[in-house]
RNA sequence: GGGCCGGUGGUUUAGGGGCAUGAUGCCCCGUUCGCAACGGGGAGGUCGGGGGUUCAAUUCCCCCCCGGUCCA
């Protein structure tokens, strides 16, 4: 290394752990890592100058500039480039490409520096606690290529670094450490020097030349330097303050402290304290060990940590939140259940912990303040924050008010579960969490358990562990080696009839050396047409070769089995595929291409007229297109409303009216990224060097391999058919478009016709069973008349001695009331319901008898019956009731008996047993003083009644006199 | 992408093959100078939707819709 060469450099093993390092301080033994002078920065910075954390990226932007550096602004903090990361962790990782396994570097400039900002959710727990870690921090990527022009090598990269350090940074030659190390990573790896100041890592410069294992390595073709530093350590290294969190949020911190009245704490104390967390992180894995132990180390009671060590970390992690979801969501994230965005969702609800925990009600933090002074803080860094500030409160008010729902929900299913009695099992907790999210922590805090359990975790995540495994890759299609890529006619002329050769043939698929039909690809469905009279059912692609699956129009007479295969090899003989090395003719189903075309057209169109009408949020996550329907699967965090499917689709229609014209063209990956930004990659990502982009007019541009429309008036129309959330934060549209459109509208109103009907016929069913309701409302009070008088009547006849041999006198009253009466009950009698409301409305019958009566008007509905059991057993107690009625194809009996004539040993349940046994069926046993049960038999309801009655006998009679 | 939980009058809630439970709010009556409170009466439900099993499904089974939650 020149530098450390010309410079006076030493290289020294580490008294502890003997790594090497570089140094000009001839009294140091030690490694950063193991030294004593760990973050003595804090109190005492080792410079005049001081930046935060604006300032000291200007401070690096205006030095590597003046350095022949390209200064380029942050990728994208969601990682729309790379199908393996939700989010970009480093600021190498915004040139790395991945093209087939292999990963690939592409820089738009060489050298070059980004501020990139990056997300890590690894550490959530040490956000705000350390004093150095955050869940996004800028990387300052400093990347050089150094066999293309303008790049540089290892003593280049160290000596820009060095001078940075010690020229704007103002830092002594002494106290910069260099530390030799092996870096590793997405398969290749190199040497690296990371860069100390009093122990605190200010970057890390890997030079990247070998892949493969070490040992077995061979040297890239392209070495890189990959040199990052933290943007927010090189600012804390020359302010000196307790935090790194001081002098990086513009004050937020500060003003969250502000709005909930915490008190402000002496600096050198905290410098103590964060001081010695520092040290004591790097040798306890414990992060609550190392609090205490730092507090007892800086002399810190119990009583003063709640009060102010606990609200400055909460303060500290709230702003830290608040700016990670500022980038995440001005980039596109939405906080859900799924993927990268439940680390969103994690972190909106950890805010709202901490608020709650430092005492605020709801709303004492104004979030949308809270982004505001943030977005002021950085928009110099980062100017396209700016216009963002709207759609990302937005987010945060939609997220805050579904946590606040969410903590009522548990609130209230703990309150449940305390109902319950004892404290939940194991078992219990395990579903309370796991379908609830209800933390047993939670639970401990609301006095519902004493403690967690101590295998708690082990059981989720071996629940989750047995859930894994299967879902094995579908099988690929056998590809054919050493067959030339295919041309591809649909991106030239796109002739619909062609001629080309076979290059390969077998088991009905067949390669071409040139092909019109299209593959199926970024979700539009293949291209249908004829192979020499052959029907071309599939087309795949397989890496550059076009494979057309041909029908197969072997006698498929579905006989199986080794008989059959004779018929089948004659009939393939018939008509046999084209073999290798022949000439075809090529017909691609052109009315079916159009269709399809047009629906993919559609789908950019809507994508665009979606993120008009809903936000900048909303990304194509998905889509499909085929022939006669389209869906579009968009990111959004709501359901959508009638009144916004209607605003999509006339912006959509709009774009379609006015004719727009659709181009095509061809550019560099680095410079189409450049230039329009990663709202190219719709689609998803584009695995090829040269993209294909198409726009319509300026509103959309996309990098897509798809077949469009010249221009969008051949659409004709777009029509949503329908809306759903097909998860949490995607929205799915469906449409049709073109003729489809048409054929759909035509339905719809052959539907809405039908609905009509439908909703006719509902209200009349509803309208039914209201009547039938008010009908028994009216009809019951005169018949309970009827079967008063008909009991009179019949204790009278009875008094003349007309009653039967067994005692029990019947009389037929009007509207099908049979009325049995049965002999008085003893008096006194245990059982005696006889009291006076029961006197009051059975008129005449203070001498309680056992009456029952059975209606076998199948007219009558459920609803007639089940009310007038229920009126007449609750107000002659001493009565039995049975009715009769049809319900669909059969016949349903029910019985009651009031509480006197139970006592009396009247069981309802016997007597529609006895029922149910004629007409087919059974019946209920479980209740005295109720049964029902039923029947198919409906040609038996006589005899059923019959068998009504002589059990209605037997018990008037029994329960005469053998009453308790 | 995978798993789990839930959906019962306007709101809330119990139940788990056989009368859909209670609270709250609503209407009427009583008590009161009036209100609150109290007493009595009443209206309000396709038990998320659709199939299946059954004489009978809110309940059991299958599919779907909606919401929640955990894990990748």
């Amino acid at each position: 290394m020149e530098l450390f060469a010309d410079a006076g450099f030493a290289r020294v093993p580490c008294d502890v752990c003997g790594r090497f390092f570089w140094t000009l301080d001839a009294s140091r033994t030690r490694c950063p890592d193991d030294a004593t002078d760990t973050y003595s920065f804090i109190g005492a910075p080792p410079t005049a100058r001081r930046y935060d954390y604006a300032q000291a990226w200007e401070q690096v932007r205006a030095y590597f500039e003046g350095n022949g550096h390209a200064a380029i602004g942050r990728y994208p903090v969601v990682c729309r480039w790379r199908d393996d990361l939700y989010f970009t962790i480093a600021s190498i990782v915004d040139f790395q490409r991945v093209m087939g396994s292999k990963v690939v570097f592409e820089f738009p400039a060489n050298p070059l520096v980004v501020p990139q900002t990056c997300l890590r959710f690894k550490d959530l727990e040490n956000v705000g606690v350390t004093g150095r870690h955050f869940s996004s921090f800028c990387m300052v990527g400093q990347h050089s290529v150094p066999d293309m022009d303008g790049g540089y090598w290892k003593d280049e990269c160290i000596r820009l670094d060095y001078e940075m350090l010690t020229g704007p940074f103002g830092i002594a030659p002494e106290e910069i450490v260099f530390v030799e190390d092996v870096w590793a990573g997405g398969g290749s790896f190199g040497p690296s020097l990371e860069y100390f100041v009093r122990g605190l890592e200010l970057g890390n410069a890997v030079f990247t030349e070998f892949q493969g294992e070490l040992g077995r390595h061979t040297t890239l073709d392209r070495r890189i330097i990959d040199m990052g530093a933290g943007l927010e350590r090189l600012a804390w290294i020359t302010m000196g303050t307790p935090t790194a969190y001081d002098c990086c949020f513009g004050g937020v911190d500060a003003m969250i402290r502000d709005a909930l009245g915490v008190p402000d704490a002496d600096p050198g104390m905290l410098g103590g304290y964060y001081t010695e967390v520092a040290k004591m992180l790097d040798r306890c894995d414990d992060l609550w060990d190392v609090r205490r132990r730092a507090m007892r180390e800086a002399g810190i009671s119990d009583h003063e940590a709640s009060r102010v060590i606990r609200p400055l970390e909460d303060s500290y992690m709230i702003a830290d939140h608040v700016r990670t979801l500022i980038f995440a969501i001005s980039d596109g994230a939405l906080p859900s259940n799924v993927g990268g965005g439940y680390n969103l969702r994690m972190m909106i609800r950890r805010i709202g912990e901490r608020i709650r925990r430092l005492g605020g009600a709801p709303g004492a933090v104004d979030l949308g303040r809270l982004v505001d002074a943030h977005v002021d803080y950085l928009r110099g860094t980062y100017p396209e924050l700016d216009s963002k500030r709207d759609d990302i409160k937005q987010i945060l008010r939609i997220e805050t008010g579904r946590y606040a729902e969410s903590r009522s929900m548990m609130q209230k299913k703990v309150a449940k579960v305390q109902r319950r009695g004892g404290p939940p099992d194991a078992d219990a907790l395990v579903v309370l969490y796991d379908s609830d999210g209800i933390t047993p922590e939670y639970l401990v805090e609301q006095g519902v358990i004493s403690e967690v359990p101590s295998d708690f975790y082990s059981r989720i995540s071996e629940l989750h562990q047995s859930e894994r495994g299967a879902g094995g890759d579908a099988a690929a299609a056998e590809v054919p080696d050493g067959i030339p890529d295919t041309e591809l006619l649909y991106y030239g002329d796109d002739p619909r009839e062609f001629e080309a050769t076979v290059l390969w043939s077998r088991g009905g698929v067949v390669v071409l050396d040139r092909t019109s039909f299209y593959a199926r690809g970024g979700g539009q469905e293949p291209d249908h047409g004829t192979i020499d009279g052959r029907a071309v059912v599939d087309v795949q692609k397989h890496a550059g070769v076009v494979l057309h699956v041909l029908e197969d129009n072997g006698d498929d007479d579905g006989g199986g089995g080794s008989g059959s295969r004779g018929d089948a090899t004659m009939a393939a003989a018939t008509s046999a595929p084209p073999g290798a090395g022949s000439r075809v003719r090529c017909a691609v189903d052109s009315a079916r291409r159009d269709g399809i075309t047009k629906h993919h057209t559609s789908t950019h169109i809507l994508n665009a007229s979606s993120r008009r009408v809903l936000g900048s949020w909303v990304w194509q996550h998905s889509a499909f297109k085929d022939v006669d329907h389209a869906r579009l699967d968009i990111t959004h965090h709501s359901p959508l409303s009638g009144q916004q499917v209607r605003d999509i689709e006339d912006a959509a229609n709009e774009m379609v009216s006015d004719n727009l014209p659709v181009s095509i063209s061809y550019m560099e990956r680095g410079e189409a990224e450049q230039r329009y930004g990663f709202s190219i990659y719709q689609g998803g990502v584009v695995p090829v060097k040269a993209v294909r982009i198409v726009s319509i007019s300026d509103v959309d541009i996309e990098a897509c391999g798809g077949t469009h429309v010249p221009e969008t008036g051949r659409i004709k129309k777009i029509r949503i058919t329908r809306t759903k959330r097909i998860q949490d934060g995607v929205v799915r549209l469906e449409f049709v478009s073109g003729d489809a459109a048409y054929r759909y509208e035509a339905e719809q109103r052959r539907a809405a016709e039908a609905d009509q009907k439908d909703a006719a016929l509902r209200e009349e069913t509803r309208r039914r069973r209201d009547s039938s309701k008010e009908e028994a409302r009216k009809a019951i009070p005169g018949i309970m008349r009827a079967i008063n008088e008909a009991v009179t009547a019949a204790v009278s006849d009875a008094a003349e001695g007309a009653a039967a041999s067994d005692g029990i006198t019947a009389i037929d009253a009007p509207e099908g009331v049979r009325v049995f009466v049965g002999r008085p009950a003893p008096h006194g009698s245990p059982g005696g319901y006889d009291d006076a409301s029961a006197e009051s409305h059975s008129g005449g019958l203070a001498d309680t008898r056992v009456v029952a009566c059975m209606v076998r008007d199948t007219e009558r509905g459920e609803h007639f019956h089940t009310n007038l059991g229920k009126k007449m057993t609750k107000e002659m107690p001493h009565s039995a009731y049975v009715g009769f009625f049809t319900a669909g194809p059969t016949v349903r009996v029910v019985a009651y008996a009031g509480a006197g004539a139970v006592s009396s040993g009247v069981d309802a349940s016997e007597i529609a047993a006895a029922a149910s046994a004629i007409l087919g069926g059974g019946s209920s046993r479980n209740d005295a003083a109720f049964s029902q049960g039923g029947g198919t038999n409906t040609s038996r309801v006589a005899e059923a009644a019959g068998a009504a009655e002589s059990a209605i006998r037997g018990m008037l009679s029994g329960g005469a006199t053998s009453g308790p």
